[in-house]
DNA sequence: CTTTGATATCAAGCTAACTTCAGGTTGCGC
DNA sequence: GCGCAACCTGAAGTTAGCTTGATATCAAAG
């Protein structure tokens, strides 16, 4: 409601604890989007220092940039977000703990099998069969449990 | 006992669902080591199939190279590890999904908190305080809930 | 002995998610 | 109205974890 709801990019980083150099890498990426003062500098949107709250919690999670952008997609563009648009995301968020969370559990029962038999065998263990090897494909780094 | 205790890089691939060079990648950052034959040729130890696996099962965890490298080093050097050894190895990996739960739970009992008053807000939201903040540093790509 | 498939090395490429650098412009406080 | 911090762009560098390609040698079946 101030006049100065836009806020210069230092100040988005302060506010966020993210690097300037990141903020413009997400917003190249499309995580947030800014207007132009005359000199050509960038004005984001106080809301927009929730929105890249977020992109953080989501990134400790383990999501990628691009999945975050997905979950975002969700949120009103132009318009501020308001608490029903938050809570909406928020629930999405939980949910995909849920799974990490259920996954790991599942994870950690197999192990304990082969803690047991302290086999850890490739052929005969529960851990690793050949559903579980087929989701090992592509270049980059490996995400958690995907 | 056989003789054939010694195979080559292909069999270690199709038995551990590994890319030939993904294991040769492997070995130059000392997860497993050959000998060679007199053609120059790398032979593994069969019980190299059983450490590959585990290096997948923590990748899944989302551990690295190099923290797999440091929990690796706990087995023997040149003798094939038996029971006890794998044992001791998968009870550190159990203690590591422990206590990845634990940090899930808890970042899932603070989103829901949230939620609930919908804030979001990096000031006062249990979410996203400063110790969190403090977390990330450095380049490369997130991992999950460091 | 030849052929074919498995191996070998080394360098370069790839994706994610950024940072760093070089060189130039803006804008606010005094 | 000046000076300096903050901002701009574009290109190149970084780390992890591999893959791909080029080129060459090995080994086992026929």
């Amino acid at each position: 409601m101030h006049r100065n709801d836009l806020i210069p990019i230092g100040t988005l980083s302060r506010r966020t604890g993210l690097a300037v150099s990141a903020i413009r890498y997400y917003e190249d990426r499309g995580l947030v989007t800014s207007i132009r003062t005359g000199g050509n500098q960038r004005r984001f949107l106080r809301s927009d220092i929730r929105r890249l709250g977020f992109v953080q919690i989501a990134q400790k999670l383990g999501l990628g940039l691009s999945d975050i952008e997905r979950e975002l997609a969700a949120l009103p563009q132009g318009r501020t977000p308001n608490i029903m648009d938050w809570q909406k995301i928020s629930r999405s968020l939980r949910k995909e703990i849920d799974s990490r969370i259920q996954l790991l559990t599942r994870t950690r029962n197999k192990l304990d099998e082969c803690i047991g038999c302290g086999c850890l065998s490739l052929d005969r263990c529960a851990l690793y069969n050949k559903e579980d090897r087929a989701s090992a494909a592509g270049p980059g780094p490996r995400f958690l449990l995907d």
